[in-house]
DNA sequence: AAGTCAAAGGTCAGGAAAGGTCAAAGCTTA
DNA sequence: TAAGCTTTGACCTTTCCTGACCTTTGACTT
């Protein structure tokens, strides 16, 4: 139980959670050597655990002087990602109403609003592809959660 | 009585029990190599002796690194196991009396619940050959887990 | 300003190391 | 013998980890 992934993660999780913050920013490279693992590890673990599902948006930058950013991020975006997540790759209509509806649920959208998403959707059926309307739909969710 | 399963279902349960440990960690295969028998069989175990309804919870990962949590849930159906576990291979009708009159006191069994059970064992004494009452009566127990 | 370079980080295929599944054969017991 | 547990082995899926190769970015040159 402490493998090398494991151990990345719990480094990771450490510097947040131990050290109160709600971001951290890392080196890719020299946390791997540091670990004494290959450089894509990181990015391994980055992308399987540290996942918006489990609350963490990775944000980086390559070139002289990048670096990889960890943030955790609050509960209530939370929701929201996750309802992002959850439109599917190619979105019929139930599959809209039920990221709405959940939305709605959870007292993140207003009945007008969600409203307003229904009608958006139905109004502009066929005008898109459904990769391009998944698209549209998940940014304006995420989109909603910075208001 | 003491078959490969069973074998299994004992070594992890002292595991548990005996360590007084409200989880324990295992590799299957290690396990399966001590124990000289075929991985798959652990599986086996966990997955018909180890249930929910008995108050388990199993949770495992694959993989590199991979192993097998066993969590042991506080409460009711554990009491239950227990029971079941101190039925005697020869279970006379004292040994009887005392495991269902432990379960009564332990509130598990209502007054004619456990009335009815005995009567079951006293009416049918020397029907069966005692290994068999054993096993019935251990059956019955672990059905009453269920519900 | 444009071009070039070195220094990041990103991706992906593939091998290895677990554990999971399931059908079929083997036992036990009524 | 029928029913119901046990066991096993063949095959599947998941997870981990690396290395080769790709892309991006900032700094330096000209």
């Amino acid at each position: 139980m402490s493998n090398l992934a494991d151990i990345i993660e719990n480094y990771i999780l450490g510097k947040l959670t131990g050290e109160q913050r709600q971001f951290m920013i890392l080196r890719r490279n020299e946390l791997a050597e540091e670990l004494n693992c290959a450089p894509s590890q990181i990015s391994y673990v980055l992308s399987t655990r540290f996942t918006a599902n489990r609350g963490f948006v990775v944000e980086s930058r390559r070139g002289a002087g990048g670096f990889v950013r960890i943030l955790r991020i609050p509960g209530q975006q939370l929701i929201y990602l996750k309802a992002a997540n959850t439109v599917t790759e190619d979105p019929r209509p139930e599959n809209i109403e039920v990221v709405i509806s959940n939305l709605e649920n959870h007292q993140m959208l207003s009945g007008r609003e969600s409203e307003l998403m229904r009608q958006f959707f139905r109004l502009t059926e066929g005008h898109w592809s459904l990769a391009e309307r998944a698209r549209i739909l998940r940014k304006l969710i995420l989109r909603l959660s910075d208001f």
